[in-house]
DNA sequence: TTATTACATTGCAATATTACGATGGATATA
DNA sequence: TATATCCATCGTAATATTGCAATGTAATAA
């Protein structure tokens, strides 16, 4: 029925899917990275670099706020965004855990 | 109006928002992590192991594959699923170049 | 005061995703 | 041949996401 049921898995794997879904998304990747390389930005700059409109921007800025990926800061009239590094370290590591948790991949069947 | 402007974005955003897809949603998340664990597995085990209805995990299946991180082999009458080891590997590279690719978080502004 | 700038929020339309029952094809077994 | 098993696909319903115009808010400039 259209709705993901969460409580069918682990904690851990809600909050990777979760994280996920930050980066699910092309012009979040796009905001993340504008951020990590200009290491702060206003919205504006954000719809002149990326062509969309700027309540679309706003609206993903929200959501990496929403998941601490991002923080802003209002700073006169505009707001200063900005990585959070506590958590993006978190959130790499996070992901870092879920790929080194296996090594051994040898599938015997295929 | 509800579509992606792909266009207006570099290959390797849309490409990691692509794979990023794929891990957000925790029954992937879940199959991956079972898959990982058991080497191989067919659906009535997910089916047995997650608690969603076959044709759901099929369909989670189904995505996995397509985007190549999986693989299924028949087998008489079921099809043995499990990891393609290479694709895991290069999935796993494009987030840690992702994350690795910028390591001064110093954020002056806030 | 008025105008401008910078954003957030709301409301809408289009599309995508999630989930499942039902159906059907393919292979094995009695 | 008949029956059972495994699984993909189709159709449907519910919900989520994406994008934008319009509107609202707050601070600054004229």
């Amino acid at each position: 029925m259209g709705v993901t049921k969460s409580n069918l898995f682990t904690n851990n794997q809600n909050q990777l899917a979760q994280v996920a879904k930050v980066f699910a998304h092309p012009a979040r990747v796009a905001i993340v990275e504008h951020l990590l390389h200009a290491n702060s930005c206003i919205n504006s700059d954000l719809v002149q670099e990326l062509g969309l409109a700027q309540a679309t921007i706003s609206q993903h800025l929200r959501e990496l706020k929403e998941m601490g990926i991002v923080k802003g800061t209002i700073e006169g009239v505009s707001v200063n965004y900005c990585i959070d590094a506590a958590r993006w370290k978190e959130t790499k590591n996070l992901f870092l855990q879920f790929f080194d948790r296996y090594q051994d991949l040898s599938c015997e069947g295929c």
